[in-house]
DNA sequence: CCGCATCCGAGAGGATACTG
DNA sequence: CAGTATCCTCTCGGATGCGG
């Protein structure tokens, strides 16, 4: 809470700090990009473990949401030529470095949530 | 990038991680709750100095998103009794533990927006 | 001044069937 | 296995007019 600023008119640092967490949300402020970085932390996926890894997610919208995420740099897709077809996804560096910031919304999540619930680690696996 | 679980179920780090930011995406993931919050970290504002502050946003938007924010705890709505009347939007505790969260988000976008252009400061006060 | 009511278009996300 | 192709619903956000 700075009120460097006494007046009612806006400063820089508001107006830059709009910017910044427009467009960083613009990247991964919507239902399922976080939770595809965040499998993708562990190393790379390939496109069936994705699915089955996130819960509710269809097809569709899955490779839609991997599609952009490639096209924004955040991901690397790797084909390899092989019978039957294999696709892995892999973080670029420039998703890894949303690291931090996922880990502080998980951590204020985690804090703020109405009952903290105990996650059930039971997955089929 | 841990390594911790090279088998290919999900573990107890995911599944948590996954909830706390789709929870906190819930509350701030969108187009413009994240500059209300960054406006009213200054201090509390009056409806329409929100709206002149705020570029683009209509009333109906505005109107929604406050009252969806007080509902959730973020911001507090001051009546003052008077005519004309006179509301100002407070952060509560809780919107203002978001601070940390904006900046780590405004940071990672300011860094790596595409060309770092300065903002014009000059704003009708 | 501070909204609420109404109408509207765009697009995000979901279900399901099909294909190289 | 790794996707497309359709179709559908639902919410977000925008425009505008009215009311206490």
């Amino acid at each position: 809470m700075k009120k460097e600023n006494s007046t009612n008119s806006i400063n820089a640092r508001q107006l830059k700090g709009d910017c910044g967490t427009v467009f960083t949300l613009s990247l991964i402020g919507n239902r399922w990009k976080p939770v595809i970085i965040w499998r993708l932390l562990d190393g790379k996926m390939r496109y069936t473990e994705l699915k089955k890894s996130i819960n509710g997610i269809s097809e569709r919208v899955l490779v839609l949401q991997l599609r952009e995420m490639e096209n924004d740099g955040l991901i690397q897709r790797l084909i390899y030529p092989e019978v039957p077809p294999r696709v892995e996804y892999e973080l670029t560096p420039l998703g890894l470095s949303m690291e931090p910031i996922l880990e502080v919304m998980s951590a204020w999540g985690l804090d703020h949530m109405p009952q903290e619930q105990e996650v059930p680690i039971k997955v089929a696996g």
